[in-house]
DNA sequence: AGGCGGCAATCGGAAATGGCGAAGGGCGCG
DNA sequence: CGCGCCCTTCGCCATTTCCGATTGCCGCCT
């Protein structure tokens, strides 16, 4: 029993007689005529009563032309369902996210997907650059936002803005941070990071200007962290600008005044699988959502 | 896309495997192959990720897996549906019943059809002899009931039972009937049928034995005309033993005493298609349930 | 009553399809 | 680095399917 006998079937109860189903069905008369004798043969049952005048199903046709119908309806669903899925990408998609969703426009990012690929689930995952990187490498993540450089070759980078930084200072620090030179900064105490993390090599960069050595406090391996310990009063450190003045204005952290580098942003896939569709389309949307905000960030530091 | 196609589909997905799958299916790897091959070129989408290890459903693989499943179960409940159509019989039957229902125990009859024959449906259609035999001729009944003798060679008749008759007058004529003659009855005013109805010839051959000369008054063609012209005092006429009697429990008429000749109760089906399976079906059932009154009738007249 | 037209079944040859074994190539494992 | 596992490709063969022509049946019209 296959689907063009049951299409033939329903054809020829439709028209009710051979000829013009063959007609429609493109195909001789003796060929369905064939394949209904078949399709019989199988089931066991009469489906038509044959007359001079044409074919007309038989009870036990009727019966069956309804499960016929419903599985031919079926196996056109099916179809659709390929039609359409055709262009369409399908799956998940796991995505690293190093630092606060909010900033990440992790919302916005996935408003877009949901629009132009229903079918795609992303996966957020909240990580950090150091954990980020080898995920995107050994596919554990398809692709990841990070901070910095990236020095490794097998990685697809597409940096997507330049975020400004600034070094803070515990509130209660008002009078030492107030005009203090980097050289004086530098001798204070300060938070670091974890040296896997690019905010230390950025931070290592800034002291370095400085023939001062700096008094790590503590090392802490995540933002939450550095902005506790800041608001605890334990040292100085790196954030990002708008979590620095968000910071100072909710009378946690005093900003110093002085120039900061900012840090790189980009977005890491794999090279190999940077012409998939799904991750070409993940890099496309997550560059569309950055763009305006990488020709503004340009335009501030030019 | 054929149905073998999206067996050997959902075939391999379960199986993880073309190798294993070719054995499941009693067929060669190549052959399988070939297929999903064929079925992914045509729907436009790639079902499996090929590997070392075997063959893993793509994301759009795995929706469309659902709809291959379904397809499959619709065909599947297809052949089950034949399968149990196979034996069995199925349609309209229409049976031409002469009399009342209650007497030719059609709700027997109907039980019984509905037991044996579940897919059929009995049409009951309630009629005259006159009309009845006609009608199964044209094959516009498949079976009928009928009193008295037939004589269309083309009907195929089985005898089912003798009725006995009475013959019933008015109540009021109780003086008269009494013990009356057959002679002076047939002197007296008779109801009469329409000559096509079997109870005429009856009533002519009772009447013959006599050599007077009966009075007719009406002529009506059905058994509840009779019995009301008879409660209304018109005449005499014949009815069913059983018919008469609860007439006269009714105190709407009085039994004559005397013998009457029994009317002989049959079934007809044309004879070219008593071998069609749903008429001897029917033929089976009326004879099962006739059979042990029949016995009992022969007793009783013997 | 006989011829005609429409319809389905049958038949023989041709085309297409599906299947098989052998060979080829990628990948992971020891 | 070879071995085994697995899927793909290829050439050939068997089966299925299809087509055109023909036959046979039935109802209708002349």
């Amino acid at each position: 029993m296959e689907l063009y006998q049951l299409n033939t079937f329903v054809r020829i109860a439709d028209e009710g007689s051979l000829t013009r189903a063959a007609e429609r069905l493109f195909t001789s008369q003796p060929a369905i005529s064939a394949q209904i004798k078949a399709l019989e043969d199988e089931l066991g049952v009469t489906l038509f009563e044959r007359s001079s005048r044409g074919m007309q199903l038989t009870a036990k046709g009727r019966l069956l032309y309804d499960h016929a119908l419903r599985t031919l309806d079926a196996a056109a669903q099916l179809k659709g369902q390929a039609q359409q899925l055709q262009h369409e990408l399908v799956g998940d998609i796991r995505i690293g996210v190093h630092t606060d969703f909010e900033f990440m426009r992790i919302g916005e990012l996935h408003r877009a997907l949901q629009t132009h690929h229903p079918r795609v689930s992303p996966h957020f995952m909240q990580s950090m650059t150091a954990q980020i990187l080898p995920d995107v490498r050994r596919g554990v993540l398809d692709g990841g936002f990070f901070f910095g450089p990236c020095r490794h070759a097998d990685l697809a980078v597409y940096p997507l803005a330049e975020v400004p930084m600034r070094i803070v200072g515990p509130q209660a620090w008002q009078a030492r941070i107030g005009n203090a030179s980097l050289d004086e900064l530098t001798r204070m105490p300060w938070v670091y990071t974890s040296d896997s993390c690019p905010f230390y090599h950025l931070m290592q960069s800034v002291l370095d200007e400085t023939e001062s050595i700096p008094e790590r406090v503590a090392y802490c391996d995540s933002e939450d962290a550095v902005r506790e310990l800041i608001r605890a009063g334990a040292g100085l450190s790196l954030l990002r600008a708008d979590d620095a003045e968000r910071l100072q204005a909710a009378g946690d952290g005093l900003c110093w005044s002085g120039d900061t580098p900012p840090i790189s942003l980009s977005f890491a896939v794999q090279r190999q699988r940077a012409a998939e569709p799904m991750i070409d389309a993940l890099r496309s949307l997550v560059f569309d959502l950055w763009q305006p905000a990488q020709a503004s960030a340009g335009s501030a530091r030019g």
